[in-house]
DNA sequence: TGCCAGGTAAACA
DNA sequence: TGTTTACATGGC
């Protein structure tokens, strides 16, 4: 990772890799009007972050194509803060998957008839991630047969009513809530969001393990293989192969991860082969072994053709 | 207005 | 081990 500060621009500068395109990670991002943990405005990502204890406001750029900045809006001395430099900067290179080179990735499949167009299409765009692994986890579990705009109404419910705020020139920025702070929650106060009781069940259950100290990224990535860390987070309640493999892509960050249950993923599927009907979890299986080790980007890339 | 939604646990055969 | 059903509610 590369960053550094500019003092000229007060803001911090991080190398972006080839291939990137800001447009298409906008794009992604602005799908939703009802986003309540990052705002969108024109070309500027406005985003609170918890930096041990302290709210960061961060707005992102990428003006040049070349880099990345980052003006930490909330924070005079920022530039006196090595580690809280350091930390955005992760942030962010965690969040836009900077350290992946996807020239493998497109090598692999850009004579495949199916993804070939589509990569070609969202060239540059990265696997926008969730490094946050109790957000991720949450996000997962609210989203499970649920259709999307309900679901990010639901997130909204849970951030204003149990999140932390900052409010600059009149516009309130949230982060997500604490597992601290979910965990301790009876399942009534979020039924009373309009989560089912199983969702609530698991989300404070997911919540009191994270805040225990006994669910943590370090922990399940120490695990090695991809397979180890699916088990892992399936043995915990309200955690099937699905949200297991919706969190490995997302937050532990591996390309190989593979949601196969995913509607979305069907429905993406359906559009670019011209059916009529969704194709069957064999079918996909097949195609998906024409992208093995790339199958989280496969993903990706395929949700994009939908919104 | 009925079917569908970025599934999972539990019951059942 | 593999299949079926309850969950629960909003969106379109």
């Amino acid at each position: 990772m590369h960053f550094q500060w500019d003092d000229h621009a007060d803001c911090l500068i991080v190398q972006l890799p080839e291939p990137f395109s800001y447009e298409h990670n906008l794009d992604y991002l602005s799908r939703s009007t009802n986003e309540c943990l990052f705002h969108v405005d024109n070309l500027d990502i406005y985003k609170l972050l918890r930096i041990v204890d302290k709210d960061v406001l961060i707005a992102v750029n990428s003006a040049d194509s070349a880099a990345m900045r980052i003006r930490i809006i909330n924070i005079e001395d920022a530039a006196q803060q090595p580690e809280l430099l350091r930390a955005v900067a992760e942030y962010v290179w965690e969040w836009f998957d900077l350290g992946r080179d996807l020239m493998p990735f497109y090598d692999l499949v850009q004579r495949d008839p199916l993804l070939g167009p589509v990569v070609q299409r969202f060239h540059g765009l990265r696997l926008m991630g969730i490094p946050d692994l109790f957000e991720a986890l949450s996000w997962g579990i609210i989203g499970q047969q649920i259709n999307l705009t309900f679901a990010y109404t639901l997130k909204r419910r849970l951030v204003e009513a149990f999140g932390t705020s900052l409010v600059w020139e009149g516009r309130t920025y949230w982060s997500f809530p604490s597992p601290e702070t979910i965990a301790l929650l009876s399942p009534d106060a979020l039924t009373a969001l309009q989560f089912t009781g199983k969702k609530a069940e698991y989300l404070i259950g997911v919540a009191a393990l994270i805040a225990e100290g006994q669910l943590t990224k370090e922990r399940l990535l120490a695990l090695g293989s991809i397979q180890a860390m699916e088990k892992e987070l399936v043995r915990i309640r309200g955690i099937g192969p699905w949200t297991a493999n919706y969190v490995l892509m997302r937050c532990l960050r591996d390309p190989a991860a593979f949601p196969l249950a995913d509607v979305g993923l069907h429905n993406a599927l359906k559009h670019v082969m011209g059916l009529d009907d969704k194709p069957s979890l064999d079918t996909i299986t097949q195609l998906a072994a024409k992208w093995a080790g790339w199958e989280a980007y496969a993903t990706f890339y395929l949700w994009r053709v939908l919104y």
